[in-house]
DNA sequence: ACTCGTGATGTTAGCGATAACAGAACCGGA
DNA sequence: TCCGGTTCTGTTATCGCTAACATCACGAGT
């Protein structure tokens, strides 16, 4: 027999109704105007708490044109770099007051990417963080809705948007730098495939190391980020073993498949054959023996990613294009020694 | 001099006078209402694609009351369980047409996790997910708020609602089974921290199991999932070699700590020590050993927990709390064997 | 010829908030 | 005392869409 059988949430009328004010009061007590009087404000602010009442998001956004929520379209969010990426980028959207929704890839193409996109612009997001690794991805960026604020993630790119990444080819020249430091005559590689920008950017620094230093290059072996992958080019190394003695491997998870494929084949790492990973995965420093590497810091992509796009939603209007770059950082472990002479 | 230079994407009264038809119709047209004739649809469509008109979901789900979004809040997604669990859930949605919103939490406590499913109930999300592990924010559901449709995932809770998780009591029982079938005297345990239900459950398979068999219970020694706490406990472990010949461990990267430990202290595994895992990461098969272990479908538990709530949506009302249990899988490899003599 | 049902379309009224403007109360200074 | 300018609060319009109802044309049934 109550008045309200029908239980519908209280909306901000219910609030003013009950605090004796207008809607209109309501609103500014939420929104922090600073002209209400102090005991307008406790009266509206226990009139919500005695409802319960919760401001409706949708409705706002409706009439603001903003929902304070980010979107993120990415690819394969089970992998520890992307997965470490959205993290962070959500972190910080978060702290910066944003929601952020997630749009996960199966398969990455520019039509997959191009729904994505759009799906999260009928949705109403202020802003996009495309973590597009893949070449094919990247070129997605091309067809943004106009005026739609939008960074890319480790996708390098010379188009028409902002980009923040990891500096891949640093990484590889640390790595092998490190290598020919040890006395190694070259260096091996073994890459993500092909389509991948940052493996692209891997082989970029690595070469280049090579060359500078005028030492021959020796063909890479590809493959596609999974243990698996290098379990296969660890086996093929392993049959050379007297040629390779140090092999930079584009990341910890591949190079967790060398030492295997190393160990099964009696090649000892490091007296025989150095290793150098890529990424620092939480157990590369528990490997056998735990792995020299390359650390990106996913954590800050993600946060200058959020800064740039909030700058450009804050300022309104299209800025230029900005490319943060995060340095990446030479971990020493016991995967690498002077070489055999 | 163009007569719009103020760029406003376009509404659907835009693209009704451009059809030459009242809004309501465009409205039909997108929402596949039977009673509009052939060829007024196609010169919707055309007008649609001609100003290249998205609906804007906002002001839709303004009046509809549903937003065609779930909420998620998770605890570091960076882990590989509840990224793959989010993962799953996230594809699962998007197959049934919702979008996901996600809230990491950096430390899970009551607290957070009420606000979380605050801010997303402010949101207009039409339910919630909620990857719970830990008692304390499992607690959190009991204050769930009324009427929303929610499932808790990997969170066992006797109270108000649903929960699909992997059955890790019976994991925990393969496991120790397995290490007592090779004849193992007893089994030691490395758990997960004290907080969390996966490892509560993990211990009380274990203990069942040994038990059962009339076995010796050992001291069980707690990690926190991470490779560093597997390494300390293999440390003391190793310092007990001659008594311990078989531990299960309450995840594969504890294990890899374990691992390593185990070859700094020269103890061979599986020669003097047994090891199972648990979770089957992807780089447990290229351990040095290959990690037996047990596998958790993580994609499944997602898949599932989409059904259950929306399910809970589409009845509209509170639906009988659901119990779903995703079984686990033994995944037989090289770091069993049976117990010396 | 006159209903009546049905399909196709248009008109109107909200959804729940904020923006913009309007009005009331109160202040100090001439 | 009166006036102009703050402060505070209320009223109205609006965001872009869908629901509900109204309207109109048309063909079938009597």
């Amino acid at each position: 027999m109550s008045p309200n059988v029908e239980r519908r949430p209280p909306v901000m009328a219910d609030v003013a109704r009950l605090a004796g004010v207008s809607h209109q009061t309501v609103s500014r007590v939420l929104n922090d105007h600073p002209n209400v009087r102090a005991e307008t404000r406790t009266r509206v602010l226990k009139a919500i708490d005695q409802l319960g009442y919760r401001r409706n998001l949708v409705a706002r956004a409706l009439v603001t044109k903003h929902s304070r929520t980010l979107g993120v379209v990415s690819f394969d969010t089970t992998l520890y770099g992307p997965a470490s990426t959205v993290y962070g980028i959500e972190q910080a959207a978060r702290d910066a007051g944003y929601f952020v929704s997630i749009v996960s890839l199966r398969t990455i193409d520019r039509a997959g990417v191009n729904d994505a996109i759009g799906y999260l612009a009928e949705q109403g997001v202020d802003g996009i963080v495309v973590v597009a690794p893949q070449r094919s991805a990247a070129r997605a960026l091309d067809d943004l809705p106009a005026g739609m604020p939008a960074v890319a993630v480790e996708g390098w790119h010379k188009g028409e948007v902002s980009v923040v990444s990891v500096d891949q080819v640093e990484g590889a020249k640390l790595a092998t730098s490190h290598l020919l430091d040890l006395g190694h005559e070259t260096v091996w590689h073994v890459s993500g495939p092909a389509d991948w920008l940052e493996a692209e950017g891997r082989i970029e620094g690595w070469r280049a190391v090579l060359t500078a230093a005028g030492r021959p290059v020796p063909d890479v072996l590809t493959g596609d980020w999974s243990p698996r992958s290098g379990y296969r080019a660890g086996k093929e190394l392993a049959a050379m073993a007297g040629d390779v003695t140090a092999v930079f491997v584009a990341n910890d998870q591949m190079a967790l498949g060398l030492l295997r494929a190393f160990t099964e084949e009696g090649v000892k790492v490091p007296e025989q054959i150095s290793i150098v990973g890529f990424d620092d995965i939480p157990e590369s420093e528990f490997f056998s023996p735990p792995l020299t590497t390359i650390r990106q810091d996913f954590g800050a992509v993600g946060r200058r990613s959020i800064e740039v796009l909030l700058r450009q939603i804050d300022s309104g209007e299209a800025l230029p294009h900005e490319r943060v770059v995060v340095p990446p950082q030479f971990v020493l472990r016991a995967s690498t020694a002077v070489a055999a002479r």
